[in-house]
Formats: structure tokens, C-alpha cells, sequence
DNA sequence: TGATATTGCTATTGGCAATAGCAATGTGCA
DNA sequence: TGCACATTGCTATTGCCAATAGCAATATCA
């Protein structure tokens, strides 16, 4: 046999597997917030705005690894389109907040989010699933 | 207590983790790869051209899920800096093969890849990072 | 007060994925 | 045989995200 199969030497990458399960879950999850007209990094910035009253643009970059640059167009995004307000906190920083219209629009997210989740999970123990992202977790966290 | 420490919504799930997990390998290898020269993605190219010989642009598209019209700069690169050749296979498609220094540049990769590896692998005893990676493949490859 | 840090911002770059469309070539069937 | 169709390699272009440099306004602290 001369033609063989393919072989693929990145298989055994931890590196190479995390990225194309992340950008597998990825464009599944573009695709389904693309139903909301939000980009997957806005949703995230909602989620955050929602969990954390009041918190700063710089706040979430550094929550979210988001320069401060470029947070600046995004939030001016949200903004226009009523999903956030800001208040003057500080003179330099202000504080964000969902409008009404931002909640409603993050429970939508939360739904969707959800059941993207569930497309991907391995069904596993509720502990395994667990201990699988306890992992991940350790390997950007170190 | 008013100011609480800013709570992260998003821990609890797979895809962010993984996008955190794999955007700091990647990270980490682009810095690494730096000092080759190389992009990622020309890395990973050249360790399929090792592996397969005479696989084509095409192929190597497939495996790795990058698109042909992407494929084209990279090869013309990887080409001008002679550390692959072409040869004619089927009038349309063209064989890819290692030059010397493409094989040299090879061993290089490995070398770094391993170590990159080494820094960002959790101390698991080897059967669980092959669970791990084993679960991180069912999660693109269904 | 003066040095330093922080915040929000603009402009720009680089890398990667994606689409549309093209010419050349191969394949398979009426 | 001839024609429809698929495949390969390619150009040009777009969109998303990360990153850098640098700016003005404001806060902090010795």
C-alpha cells in the first residue's frame, strides 16, 4: 500500500486540541448569538456588566483580557444600540449598567448560551465535567 | 461591604475556559516559534508536510481546517524561503515535500513544541492527559 | 507642587478565517 | 467523444480579534 491516510502529527497537542475545540465551540456560538446581532466578545461585556454593578470599562478588560483599546469601540456599540448606560464615577472611569432593554437582552444570551453549551459537552458526571474545567482553568490561570 | 471583588460569570463555562486555555497556548507558541521565524500555522503546515510526504496544499487544508485561499500565501512562503518544494502530481494539484533546511527547521519545531508543551501541561500522570486531550478531540471531531 | 498612574480614546497594524470568483485540469456519464 | 461537474491553486477582499503607540483628562502620592 503506498497511499496512506493522512496522518496527523499535531493529534496528540494538548496546545492543537484546545484550539480547535475552542474554535469549534466558537463559530457555534457566533452563529448562535448572530440570532441576538451580537458578537460573541458583546455578550460577554453584557454578562459581566450584569454580574458586576457599576463596573468600568478597564474593569472587564482586565476580567476578560480585553485591551482597554479595544474596549472602547464595543461599549460605544452597546451604547448606541440602548444596551448599556454609563454614570460618571471618578472623573477619568464610569460606571456601567444594563438598561432594560440590556437585561432582557442578557437573558436571551443566557438561554442561548446554555443550550450551546449542552451541543458540546461531553456527557459526563456532573464532577468530571467539573474537574475538566477546573483543568482548563489551571492551564491560563498559572 | 459595597465593593465586592468583581465576579466572572462566564468560569463555570467550557467555551470560555477553552478560549482562555487556548488563546495563552497559542500565545505562548507564537513567542516561542518567534525566534524561528515562524507563524504557528507555518509550523503546523511544515509538521504535516514531514509527516505526509508529497501531501498537497488541499489536503493539508482539510486536515488542518484552513481554507485553500488561505493556503496559497502560506505555501508561496514557506516556498520562497525554501524550506518546502513543489513537484507536478496531477496537473492541478501539487505534490509538497521538505527541503533540507525545512527538515532541520522540523526538528527545531519539535524541540520548542515539546518544551511548550511541558510548561502548560497540568502534572497529570500520562493516562489522565490522555483523557483530557482524548476529550478535548470528542468535543471538535463530533 | 510635581512626578506618576489610570482611564478612555483614536488610529493603525498583524494574524487568521471566510467568501466570491477565476483559470486550468481531471472525472464520469450520456 | 463530448459535455457537465468537481477539484486545485490562486487573487482580492472582508470581518473579527489582539496588540501597539500615543493623546488628553483626571487622580494619587511624596
Amino acid at each position: 500500500m503506498v497511499n496512506q491516510a493522512p496522518q496527523n502529527p499535531l493529534q496528540g497537542l494538548l496546545g492543537y486540541q484546545l484550539r480547535r475545540a475552542s474554535a469549534a465551540m466558537l463559530a457555534d456560538l457566533t452563529e448562535t448569538l448572530a440570532d441576538l446581532d451580537l458578537r460573541v466578545t458583546e455578550a460577554s461585556v453584557l454578562l459581566q456588566v450584569q454580574a458586576n454593578l457599576d463596573i468600568t470599562q478597564s474593569e472587564i478588560g482586565r476580567i476578560l483580557a480585553i485591551k482597554r483599546a479595544n474596549m472602547a469601540p464595543m461599549t460605544a456599540g452597546l451604547l448606541d444600540r440602548g444596551l448599556i448606560v454609563r454614570s460618571p464615577a471618578d472623573g477619568r472611569s464610569q460606571a456601567l449598567r444594563l438598561t432594560l432593554a440590556g437585561e432582557t437582552c442578557c437573558r436571551d444570551v443566557r438561554r442561548l448560551i446554555a443550550t450551546h453549551e449542552m451541543r458540546f459537552l461531553p456527557d459526563l458526571a456532573a464532577s468530571e465535567r467539573d474537574a475538566l474545567i477546573g483543568l482548563l482553568t489551571r492551564i491560563w490561570m498559572s
